[in-house]
DNA sequence: TTGAAAGCGCTAACAT
DNA sequence: ATGTTAGCGCTTTCAA
């Protein structure tokens, strides 16, 4: 059994009410010095850690919060993770991820259960922001602080952070462009359902690719999950019904993992790479960088955006209430090996 | 605000002891069929949610067990957490999943941190086990279980889940000895701090190539993090200071991630994959298959494992003090594309 | 500057 | 078959 205040209180010889302020750092406690040694060092040798239960039980806080991903295998969230937690931490906070395995059930059961969870706040990755829309406005507890990544619900009150991935798509663009590519395909997956919304990575695409008079063809525009698995089952599919002349040369796909789905197709399927297929990934994943094939992908600066945002989730589970906040960060191309010259 | 039990109890019209035994299926609870409908209806019309805090705070349970990792970019342990949480599930358990960093120093606070943290069980993959003996031993609350991954403390109770890699390295070695390999290198990466113990895989792979009559050169054994960044330094700086004679043509990586580290700085070093150097990885991560070049790897039955060991921590948890167990799974090589005949 | 007492929401003995 | 009561460990008025 862990020892518990009481013990503690008695060790000091002081009551269980000035051990806890002295021990939670309350301002309002103006403990002499002598106490507050006391108390600090019956603490620390009988290892006393306060039990976040009763804590928990008694403030209404939980001092934790969740994160919501579609799919850990993407290591970009673990990236995430990471970077969430490092400021968590030190604010006394604990994380809780969970993930939606790349499902939209899925997502919308997380939802649920994350909204009536007890955790103080919410960061999330929505595959499809539309679809929790009804469902988080109703039953959102008003103690309950959200912080959205990519998407925004107007006058909702939740924070969001932006990915502008313009400057990254632009790059992009002019980087096959430049290497003499006019076929230039998009692989696309956050969008479990089709015909689902659209998806601003390829609105923006297809926006600069106008902009450039490239043609974009329809079926150049591949569907698929949020997985390794469906982007390559897509792109071989893809690869088999498309006629060789009007095959893209070049695939901007809008995440590292499933541009490495469309690397293992093509190299399936017999092309080399990247001589006869480009590939452009977004994300920069750590792995990117490593791969046999390193990835060429629009980056931006991830470790900002989770500073910002979990700052934002600090502070409104504080109980700031500043009107609803946005900011967008920037996004550059990377280039590796992955793209090379346009085939003849 | 939540709605509280006595919330429930009320608009059911029933005390709030009779509303808990009925909604936490209590055995004792022998409620007639209306009180217990009414009770579930007005649950769930309120949306009701027991506060965990709350419970576990009577109960003296958490409902929680932790997992420790060295490094959650390494994809196998994403695997693990999902394989161990979807047992955990249905058993009512939640897990928290905490990495050291890969780091000894981060694993060692990682311990401590977890051994007087508020968690019922306790699954550990350790770098280094020898490290934490005394630390879990002295300090291991009786009602803390917990559950060892690939090595354990002899007499401590502590049930351990052990992978037999013999007939993977076995087949590993004879494929690369098929392949007409002879100067075979070995990257092991477990070890933070040099000459710390010995590594199981390590001394297998010694083993069997001593039994094969194959020369195992001391300067092929190189000694890396766990990480793909430490893979990749340790590998380019063997690369660069090692005579081309008598260089490694093939490499022994004991896990898939560092096997990764292998590729890439063999590439940068200009070499040919697998013409001038044949890999081969532990573990099958999910990655190793989609890789452009993609990598032989030792396999493993990585749900049972992840299953058999959450079910023993399952069972401590319950009280089960059967003698500390111990078991083995095996393993087996699957050839892909890292691997081929040795240059001439 | 410190202590006493109440109560957060839940469960488990015990009483009815 | 159901209700009453006490208390888990902590924080927070309020009183001393």
């Amino acid at each position: 059994m862990p020892p518990t205040l009481k013990e503690v209180a008695k060790a000091a010889g002081v009551a269980p009410s000035t051990a806890s302020g002295i021990l939670t750092g309350r301002s309002d406690s103006w403990a002499s010095e002598s106490t507050r040694k006391r108390v600090l060092d019956a603490a620390n040798k009988l290892g006393y850690r306060a039990n976040r239960f009763a804590r928990g039980l008694r403030t209404g806080t939980f001092q934790t919060v969740g994160l919501l991903v579609p799919d850990l295998l993407n290591p970009i969230y673990t990236v995430y993770a990471r970077a969430i937690e490092r400021v968590l931490e030190p604010a006394g906070y604990s994380l809780i991820v969970e993930e939606s395995k790349a499902d939209l059930e899925g997502e919308k059961q997380a939802v649920r259960k994350l909204l009536s969870s007890q955790v103080d706040g919410l960061l999330c990755f929505f595959m499809d922001y539309q679809a929790h829309y009804e469902t988080i406005m109703n039953n959102k507890p008003k103690s309950l602080s959200m912080v959205f990544f990519g998407e925004s619900y107007p006058d909702s009150g939740i924070d969001s952070i932006m990915i502008d991935l313009a400057r990254g798509t632009i790059e992009a663009v002019d980087e096959l462009i430049g290497l003499g590519h006019n076929r230039i395909g998009l692989l696309h997956g956050y969008h479990p359902g089709p015909g689902r919304g659209t998806d601003a990575r390829l609105e923006f695409f297809r926006y600069e690719m106008a902009k450039r008079d490239i043609p974009l063809s329809e079926e150049n525009i591949i569907v698929s999950g949020p997985t390794v698995e469906e982007a390559y089952e897509q792109f071989k599919q893809y690869l088999e019904q498309t006629d060789p002349d009007k095959r893209a040369t070049a695939v901007f796909a809008i995440n590292d993992i499933i541009a490495l789905g469309v690397m293992r197709a093509a190299k399936d399927f017999g092309l080399s790479l990247p001589q006869d297929l480009s590939i452009i990934g977004v994300d920069n994943t750590p792995l990117s960088h490593y791969l046999p094939i390193s990835l060429t992908t629009v980056s931006y600066p991830i470790k900002d955006i989770s500073k910002t945002a979990t700052d934002f989730l600090l502070a409104r589970m504080k109980g700031d209430d500043e009107p609803q906040r946005e900011v967008m960060f920037s996004s550059r191309l990377i280039r590796r090996e992955s793209t090379a010259k346009a085939p003849e």
